[in-house]
DNA sequence: TGGTAAGTTCGATGTAGATCGAACAGGACC
DNA sequence: GGTCCTGTTCGATCTACATCGAACTTACCA
């Protein structure tokens, strides 16, 4: 069961490139972005702890570049790739693009 | 007279990132970008002190974004933007193209 | 009905950085 | 030589935020 929850409107240029400056939420949009689709949580980091993490989700959340759902009781998060090109074109992308292996 | 001084190479995305998510920065670089081609400091922001000022610029330049050039005796501030769409195409340039009017 | 696992929230802490004024340095110009 | 003008450097301050552990919530499962 998807339970998709209310999407807030995409943040401002500045909050995205706030959002994205740091490394650890880089990394985490990397991932979700490589998963292609809803990602559990514990899947997009490491290093930090728990709740430092939960901490980093909501900065991505607030800036409108990610999205939570519930799939069977558990929280995935999920890249609003197409929001953030709709709002910013060529900005999200053009940053996935980076470092295309590896 | 122009003399350019020794140009460094471009930061990480993540410097790149960072120097952007400022919003004096970000309107620092707007306006360079308008003006096409080496501006005057002063004509680059207002709101802060030039000692603030001065330091945006610093972290402009660490991160590769700008250039420091010396025209008849006066500084001007330079947009490295083939630079940095090099290594890392159309990052900068999409961020630009936002807000086309106003 | 416990127990475990996954996330969030809550304080507390430490550090990076945005900001300022004042002092300094280099040209232009008189 | 003096005197603006422009920009940088230097300390000092203050706030934002990245980080953690601990407590709480909810859901799944035995």
């Amino acid at each position: 069961m998807t339970d998709t929850e209310e999407r807030v409107e995409v943040g401002t240029l500045q909050d995205v490139l706030a959002a994205l400056s740091d490394p650890v939420r880089l990394e985490m949009v990397r991932r979700m972005y490589a998963g292609a689709g809803p990602t559990p949580c514990a899947q997009l980091y490491d290093g930090v702890s728990k709740s430092t993490a939960s901490h980093h989700f909501k900065i991505l959340r607030e800036a409108g570049v990610i999205d939570r759902s519930v799939i069977g009781g558990q929280t995935h998060q999920d890249l609003r790739l197409d929001d953030v090109e709709a709002a910013y074109p060529g900005v999200l992308s053009s940053i996935l693009a980076v470092r295309p292996a590896r």
